[in-house]
DNA sequence: CCGCATCCGGGGCGATACTG
DNA sequence: CAGTATCGCCCCGGATGCGG
């Protein structure tokens, strides 16, 4: 992207992650973190393969992420953050806040819809996490892919691929229902009456949205 | 902007301000409040004009500003930012925060400098300001252009141009110093032993910014 | 001077095809 | 799977013009 060419912290942020994608890339890489390509582009339907490649080497010279070798036996190429890239969490958070009202009419016709993205609500609205004492997993599933969000005690998340593993409780159903009761505005038994379904422990989620809809409205 | 398409908070709030020049146009807005075209044009170094109309426009569109004609006698055609638009300084201070490592070499060559760049610090790292009955009113003189920066009691600011009536305390010098020290990198008794000049409660400064850091520290 | 509108060259972007 | 290559198109940048 070409520099602004002024001496302001708001241009100097932006001539590094103003191009287009460039947000939706970290979002993809705060989420579920060390990615491979495939994954990346496949959470970012409708960008243009030489786009996504000249994005992950520009974020590599601006020290945002970096490549590497997973470990073995899996020996893939993935892209990960640095924690110059992991900063920008607050920036993705006040983006997501603020697109928020965006979203309440339900998705578009033409719109792709993917649980993950629903899921960044969870670190942003949702934490602290209660009093557990281990991570709590949210198990989210829209349409016919599904993940896990994973709720640490200190207030950070991940979001990892599929229902493996043990889930604490678990939503399906629309993504509008379900991002609304992860942004705190849709209580789970309104929800529920509304049509999504929750299974496993659904008290857990009560006590998780009950913080976050008292937070919200402080914030507003 | 063409839609990402994706019904994601990030993505939705993408759509709308993820356009070249959009977020610098509300930096300008928030900073000084209601502004004329000239005005805007001057505070965005760089911008074309079509570009700055197109943006104006689309933003009217979206519901982020508003044309007024101000009150008589002044009778010019303003733009001012919605309640919706005013909820995008969250997205700037986090975007400013980020950004701050990427100016401490100072300006280069090509940078336009604007002391008003500085003065959202004052918005960001410096609320809220002391136990004063009145709001504090902080000059600032980059170069050949001034602006005053008003800190009211919530915690709220806006700037003005030159430095007309009280001021409380101002700082003359390099956008570094004056951007180090409203950001709470550089204390006022070391960035005046480094060529910034201090005049009128000097005091007030020390006790604004000590403030200041101990937020930095705690917010990272 | 202010507030735009119009034109035109260049580059970023989007879609597709292709390859090790 | 992980990119590279190509090719329109449209956005962007810079200039000029023009009514109020």
């Amino acid at each position: 992207m070409k520099s602004y060419q002024q001496y302001c912290a708001v241009a100097k942020a932006l001539d590094v992650v103003g191009d287009r994608w460039a947000l939706l890339i970290v979002r993809e890489l705060l989420a579920f973190g060390p990615s491979r390509y495939i994954d990346l582009e496949r959470g970012l339907p409708g960008i243009a393969s030489n786009l996504l490649v000249a994005r992950l080497k520009s974020m590599e010279a601006d020290g945002l992420i970096e490549r590497r070798l997973a470990a073995p036996p899996i020996g893939a190429k993935v892209y990960e953050l640095t924690p110059r890239g992991r900063a920008l969490d607050s920036v993705l958070r006040a983006l997501a806040g603020w697109g928020v009202p965006a979203m309440s009419e339900g998705p578009a016709e033409a719109d792709a819809v993917q649980p993950q993205w629903s899921a960044v609500f969870a670190g942003l609205t949702l934490t602290p996490a209660p009093r557990e004492d281990r991570p709590v997993v949210i198990g989210l599933e829209t349409g016919n892919t599904s993940v896990r969000a994973v709720l640490h005690g200190d207030g950070s998340f991940h979001v990892a691929r599929g229902l493996e593993g043990d889930v604490d409780v678990s939503m399906s159903g629309s993504a509008l229902l379900i991002g609304g009761v992860l942004s705190g505005q849709l209580s789970p038994t309104e929800a529920t009456r509304l049509g999504l379904v929750v299974t496993g422990r659904a008290e857990l989620l009560e006590q998780l949205t009950a913080a976050a809809s008292t937070r919200t409205e402080v914030a507003s």
